[in-house]
DNA sequence: CGCTAATCTAGAACAAGTTTCAGACTTGAT
DNA sequence: ATCAAGTCTGAAACTTGTTCTAGATTAGCG
């Protein structure tokens, strides 16, 4: 037998919760997941991202794909969770430049919603899954709401956000994902999703002592 | 060019557009198989309801199911329209009493909330549909979407809202999708959903001339 | 009434998500 | 190096949404 590596143990993903932690080949493994799971998502959304070709594309037996993600749901908000991450950092280097919080926060999702149109069938496929997602998937999603969370309050910008404010970043968040999924299915134009995001953005000046109305 | 069109009988139902007219057996089918769907829908929610025991319980071949609901999302979207018709006609028996628009929206709200309540499974059903429906499904999703604007519009209480009305109203509706999705899936309390409803609701008081914060 | 087109029925067949299983391979510890 | 436990693979099976087919029923019409 070659010396076939002895799998060093990767630990130190601060971002998931204390599980197994997982050899190098393990994570590769997912990575690829995740890669073609996103690959597929791009091609023709969600009904593009067929288990079975997952597996294949990711070289992995498809009893290992449900070993690694439990449902096609939890891939794709995991697909999702990769994706914030990574978009996440993009807006981080490039903090928006509005005088109130609420131009701010709606300049963020908007370059975020731009990102999103260059790849429309990707979004297709993460957004169904976010709102299909039931309670099996709570934790996850949950994940993926907290991390929108600081992207918005990233734009804000504010240290300790009072109770109010952080329901006004709900109402934000509601109404992001909402008019998403109007616009993923047609039902409103990229400039009615423009309108209704600039909208909610009022709520959060609303609650900003420094900027009243 | 004759000026004499072709519009015989124009089928003048105001909600549905012009299907062709169902006979009097084909109106029962109708209404056992979205008897059914509720029934079922409120035993086990979403999954629960299967296509082959829709028909079973409806008393109609599966072909004949699927020639009426073109899909398990049409048939759960049209369900949620019946409903929503249902609940309209309540609602408008007690009109809100709040002094303000925003007060008497949420009140609205909160009111059709507490009758979900009453049948989470059918909620959730109706609710995971409507928000997975994809583009085929449009129009449905849609003629929802109106119906839910004009309950709320209801509530306002006005005759011609302007845009920034309208803005603020969908901004309404999105939080009040989402929110439910919340609840639903676990991730938010009763409470939490209206704390969401009731900031939401600020934004059509922005935009009442009449009753100014 | 009798005809034709549309509709309905029972049931098989198909598609994609999910589960299961036996056997091969890795890993971690001794 | 060796063994037990855990993991991965390939393939088949199962579930439920959806489609298809052949024959029975019904509706509308002359």
């Amino acid at each position: 037998m070659s010396a076939e590596a002895k799998e060093a143990k990767v630990e130190m993903n601060a971002s998931q919760p204390a599980s197994p932690p997982l050899t190098e080949r393990q994570e590769a493994r997912r990575r690829r997941i995740l890669h073609a799971s996103a690959q597929l998502a791009s091609r023709g959304g969600f009904d593009a991202v067929q288990m079975r070709e997952v597996a294949e594309s990711s070289q992995v037996a498809l009893g290992t794909l449900y070993r690694y993600f439990p449902s096609k749901i939890h891939l794709l908000v995991a697909t999702m969770q990769d994706q914030l991450e990574h978009m996440h950092g993009t807006l981080r280097k490039k903090p928006p430049t509005g005088d109130t919080a609420a131009q701010r926060v709606a300049e963020t999702l908007m370059r975020a919603f731009r990102a999103l149109q260059r790849e429309p069938h990707l979004a297709d496929a993460m957004v169904r899954a976010l709102t299909f997602a039931d309670r099996s998937v709570s934790p996850e999603v949950d994940q993926v709401s907290r991390q929108t969370t600081m992207i918005i309050l990233d734009a804000v910008g504010l240290e300790n956000p009072t109770p109010e404010q952080l329901s006004a970043v709900r109402v934000i968040e509601h109404t992001w994902h909402s008019a998403l999924i109007t616009w993923l299915s047609g039902r409103a134009s990229i400039a009615q999703v423009k309108i209704d995001i600039e909208t909610v953005c009022r709520l959060i000046d609303l609650t900003d002592p420094r900027a009243p109305e």
